[in-house]
DNA sequence: GTAAGGCATATTGTTGACAATCCACGAGTT
DNA sequence: AACTCGTGGATTGTCAACAATATGCCTTAC
C-alpha cells in the first residue's frame, strides 16, 4: 500500500472510507457476511478503528449489526429503491431551489463549464455510461453544495447518493438517457442561472422522476434484478 | 428478575443513547469542550465503547471531532435552526403524502385517538409547553413510520428529529401556537383519512412552514438567543 | 515588552489480550 | 427417521496498557 495517506486521516476514517467504496462498489456484496478479522487483515487494520468504522456504517444504513451475530452488508430491495428517488426528489428539489437563491455567479458558470465537458464526454466515449454517471453525480454534487444548506447538502451526500451509487455500478444506464438526462441538466441551470428558485426547483423534481421511472420501467421489464 | 434490560443492548448501544439524550437535553451544552475519560467515568464505561458511540454521533452530525484535538457538541447556528425546518417541510411533506396511501385504517384510527389525548393534555396542562412538544414530536413519529418508506424514515427519526429536540428543550413553544398546531395537525389526518396524499402534502408543508415562521418570528424579537 | 520557538503534559489514537455470547454439529430420545 | 438438547468452537464485545499528537507554558531572543 502506498502511504499517500494525510496525517490528519485517522486510521478509523480510513476505515470508513475504505470500507465505503467497498461496498458501493460492490466488492462486498448486498446480504454477505463477513466476519471482522477477516477485514483486518483485508484492509491491514486492528479491529479497535474497524469497529469504530462500523458503527458509522452501521449508524448510515449501510450496514446491519445484530449483537454477537456479526455485519452484513445491507441489501436494498427494488421497492426501497425507488424509495430512494422519492426522498431524493423532493430533497434535490429543495436543494435546486436554494442553489438558484444562493450559489455565486462564479458556481453557476463553472457549473456551466462542467456540462460541457460532459456533454464532450458523452460525445466522444458513445455507450461509456460509466463517465455519464460520473458526470451526474457531479453535477447533483455541486447542487447539493450549492444549497449553502450544510445539513442537506450533509444528509445528500453522505447518506442518500451513496446508497444510489450502490446500484449505479451494476445499473447501466439506458442507451437514449444521458442524452436527456444532459439537456434536463441544462434546463435546471439555466433556471439557477436566472435565480428562478421555483422553476428550478419544478424541473429538478420532473428530472429526478423522470430518473425514477427509467429504473422502475427497467425493473418491470425485469432487465435490472435486485 | 433483576435483569429487565435487553441482552441484546450492546454498551456501546448503552452509550450511544446515553449520549444522544445527553446531547439533546442539553446536559452537555453546545460548543462544550469533553473529554474521553470524563465521560466514562461519568457514564460508567470504558474508553472502547464510548469511541464507537462517539463515531456514530459524529457520523449523524451532532458531535464534531477534530483528531487529537477532541470531541466538541456541535452548536448550530439560528439560520442553521432555520435551515432543518425548511428540509422538514420537503421531507414530512412526503412522508405525509405516502402516509395517506399507505397507513392503514387502523393506524388512521389509533392517530385520531392520540390526537384527542393530545387535545386533552393541552386542555388540562394550561402552558405545560412540554408535553405538547411531546405530543407533536409523536404526532410527527407516526407519520413518518406510516409512510412505510424505511429510509425515510430512518432519516427523519434518526438525524433529524434529534437535531430539532435540541432546541425544542430550551425553546417553549409561544402561547397560542399547541392549539393552532392540534388543528393543523387534525386537518392533515384528516386528509390521510380520505387517502388525498396530495392534501395531505399540502396540509403537512404549510404546517412546518408556520412552525418555521414562528421561529423565525421569535429570532428576530430577540426572545430567542442561539 | 513582545513574539517566536521548544519542551512538558495531558489527551487522543491504537494495539493486543481477555471474557461473553451465539451458531453448528453431534448424540440421545421419541 | 426426525426432533430436541447439550457441548465445542469460533466470533464478537470489552478491557487496560502503549504510542502518537496537539495544546499550553516557559524560556529566550529581538
Amino acid at each position: 500500500m502506498a502511504e499517500v495517506q494525510l496525517q490528519t486521516q485517522t486510521r478509523a476514517d480510513e476505515a470508513f472510507d475504505c470500507l465505503q467504496t467497498a461496498i458501493v462498489k460492490g466488492d462486498l456484496a448486498p446480504g454477505e457476511k463477513i466476519g471482522e478479522v477477516e477485514l483486518c487483515s483485508r484492509f491491514n487494520l486492528t479491529r479497535g478503528p474497524l469497529r469504530e468504522a462500523l458503527g458509522r456504517l452501521e449508524s448510515r444504513g449501510l450496514l446491519v449489526r445484530r449483537p454477537h451475530a456479526g455485519v452484513k452488508v445491507v441489501s436494498v430491495s427494488a421497492d426501497e429503491l425507488i424509495e430512494l428517488y422519492r426522498i431524493r426528489e423532493v430533497m434535490e428539489g429543495l436543494a435546486a431551489r436554494q442553489a438558484a437563491e444562493r450559489m455565486t455567479d462564479e458556481e453557476i458558470q463553472d457549473l456551466l463549464a462542467t456540462l460541457d465537458s460532459h456533454e464532450a464526454m458523452i460525445e466522444e466515449a458513445q455507450g461509456q455510461a460509466y463517465y455519464q454517471a460520473e458526470g451526474d453525480y457531479d453535477f447533483h454534487h455541486r447542487i447539493a453544495t450549492g444549497s449553502r444548506n450544510t445539513k442537506l447538502a450533509q444528509m445528500l451526500l453522505g447518506d442518500l447518493y451513496y446508497m444510489v451509487r450502490m446500484y449505479r455500478y451494476r445499473l447501466s444506464t439506458s442507451a437514449g438517457r444521458p442524452h436527456m438526462a444532459l439537456g434536463e441538466h441544462r434546463s435546471i441551470v439555466e433556471a439557477i442561472a436566472q435565480r428562478d428558485g421555483e422553476l428550478a426547483e419544478f424541473l429538478m423534481k420532473r428530472h429526478i422522476n423522470a430518473a425514477r421511472q427509467n429504473i422502475e420501467k427497467k425493473i418491470q421489464e425485469g432487465v435490472l434484478t435486485i
